[in-house]
This record gives structure tokens, sequence and C-alpha cells, in this order.
DNA sequence: TTAGATAGCGCG
DNA sequence: AAAGCGCGCTATCTAA
């Protein structure tokens, strides 16, 4: 029995702390923050993580709410100027084909160059049924593993997040690796070279050094394993994006739209841009084209457009 | 009174 | 002691 379900109360009181967060850290503080120019500034460190991410301060922009009506309500209050629309584009499953590159996993690969569902295709083989047969709780168990395993998630993660039996999760656990044996493979892999060396690298040769992968401490050393195995593949997504920016720019002064397209911001696997109405259309297959075609991998990369005026409400443009 | 640590939670 | 990675901000508690 979940906690949640212990007392009515608690229903309450987590809906009060979601509205307490949001209340004090966004509505009540961002207006104050507001420039001279009538804008939000936000300072990027671009060495501000481990694994090469950046990270945004003073005010974070990149935690501003997005899940649920409230969350598109504070986000509605993000506006383009009048003759101007923003522009949204973000990688889809980055880390998940960063992961099919740096193992090698042929049926990881697959997936993601016949371009299906990976959640889908992921069920489809781990239960062993045709793509068509994959029910929505299949599908569902799959997206959870698939986010978790590029944590290093564990199966006792992995059974409180689908809500199962031990038993179950274990299983599952266990066919998701005997489906994908490269994965496991690659893991095992990071891990040994991370202890022997010291540090893991990324798709581009970045590296990420360590302690305690030799503790003697059990927790110690699982903890650091679980970094290491993460770090490859969140710091090979934030190096990708990062040529993205710098390709972006290239191509938009080969353009000609320098003074037409300004990125506002970045949001680890997304690129938010202020555009002016005339010339969406050319920046949009710019950008695109840079984000998609900023490195040379195995996997393709692909993204996803959004567009609009504010931007909690933004459309899929096609 | 203030600086530092912790709990909790917003995002990818 | 902890069992899922990476951040920053607010409220609260603790120590000086």
């Amino acid at each position: 029995m979940k906690l949640r379900d212990a007392h009515p109360i608690i229903a309450d009181i987590l809906l009060y702390r979601e509205l307490q967060k949001l209340l004090s850290t966004y509505i009540d503080n961002l207006p104050h923050l507001i420039g001279e120019d009538g804008r939000l500034h936000t300072t990027l460190n671009q060495a501000g993580t481990t694994t090469g991410r950046m990270s945004s301060t003073n005010p974070n922009l990149q935690n501003i709410p997005v899940r649920g009506e409230m969350g598109t309500e504070i986000r509605d209050a993000f506006v383009a100027p009048q003759g101007s629309t923003l522009l949204a584009l973000d990688y889809s499953q980055i880390e998940m084909r960063v992961l099919a590159a740096l193992s090698e996993d042929e049926h990881l690969i697959e997936i993601f160059r016949t371009g299906v569902d990976v959640h889908t295709s992921v069920a489809s083989r781990v239960f062993k049924v045709a793509e068509k047969d994959v029910t929505s709780e299949m599908r569902r168990k799959a997206k959870v593993i698939n986010f978790g395993i590029v944590y290093g998630m564990g199966v006792n993660a992995l059974k409180d997040n689908l809500g199962s039996t031990r038993a179950e999760a274990q299983e599952f656990y266990d066919n998701y690796f005997l489906t994908f044996p490269k994965i496991a493979a690659y893991f095992e892999e990071v891990k040994s070279h991370a202890k022997k060396d010291g540090f893991t690298t990324t798709y581009f040769g970045r590296r990420r050094f360590f302690a305690g992968l030799k503790s003697p401490i059990p927790y110690i050393r699982a903890g650091a394993e679980r970094m290491a195995m993460n770090a490859p593949l969140q710091g090979t997504a934030a190096d990708i994006i990062k040529i993205a920016m710098q390709k972006a720019h290239e191509g938009l002064a080969e353009a000609k739209l320098l003074d037409k397209a300004h990125l506002l911001l970045q949001i680890h696997d997304e690129l938010l841009f202020e555009v002016e109405e005339g010339s969406v259309k050319k920046a949009r297959e710019v950008i695109e084209y840079a984000m998609e075609h900023a490195i040379d991998f195995p996997v393709p990369v692909t993204v996803s457009v959004f567009q609009g005026p504010r931007w909690g409400s933004m459309e899929d443009v096609k």
C-alpha cells in the first residue's frame, strides 16, 4: 500500500505543495526579474555540470513548468514580440539514440533506423509479441524501462516505477537485457573501463573522472557505477546539441537570417528561437537541418518542431 | 542575524 | 545506508 492511499489528507498535502511550489518559485518571483528591455535574462553556465550540460541560473529558465494545466498557463506568460513567433526544436529520444550508437546494439539501432515508435518496438521485442499486439500497458512498461536504463536503474527502482511485484520486475529486467545483449555488455565495459582508468568518455572523447568506483562500501560503489553508466549518454547528448548550436548559427548566417532568428534558450535537448514571422519557414529548415546533421552518427537523430506566439501553447509544425 | 545544510520539487 | 542520472530555487532547520 502506497502512503498516498493511507489517508485522504495525503492528496491534499501533495496538491498544496504543488501549488505552493509554482507560486513561490515562478509566479511570485519571475515578474520582478524582468529587465528594462521587458525581457527575462538568464545566465547560462557553459561548464556548470559534471556531464557537459549547461546549467541556467538567476533565474533558472531550464526548469520552467511544462506539465499539467498550470504548467501551460505559466509558460503562456512567455510570449514572442509582435511580428515574431517562438520556434522550438527538440531532439527525440536523444539519449536512447546515443545508447544505440555507443553500445552498437543491432536491435536498438534497427529500431531507430526504421523510425518506428521506440517504446512500442521495445515492448514488442521484450514481450515477444507482434507490434500490432502491443497493448498500452506493455508500451507503458517499455517506456519506463527505456527511461530508467539510461540512469542505470536497477530492479528495485524498476519495480517501484512499474508498480509491479519484485518477481515481475526481475523477469522484465532480465528479458530486456536478453533482448538487447549488447546494451548489457556495453554497461559492463563502461564500468570496468571507468574503474581501471578512472574516467568515462563521450562519443567525441570528452572525459569525466570518477571517485568511488573502487570503494569497498557497496552503496558508494553502486552510486558511482550508475553515474559512470549515465555519463557517456547524457554527456554525448550534451556534446551533440552544443555542436548543433554552432551549426545552426552558421546555417542562419549563411542564409542571412541572423537578424531574423534569435536563439533564446537551450534546454538540454531543445532549442528555443524567436523568429520574425516572414522568416519562420526558412529558419525552421535551416535549424532543423543543422540539428539533424550536426554529427556523423550510426543512428539517425530527429527533431520535433513546434511554433506559436506563446511558449505554453505551441503547435506541431509538420 | 546570518551562513550552511537539508528536504522537496520544478525541468531535461 | 541506500537501492534512477544531471541541474537550481524556495522554505525550513541548525549552528555559530
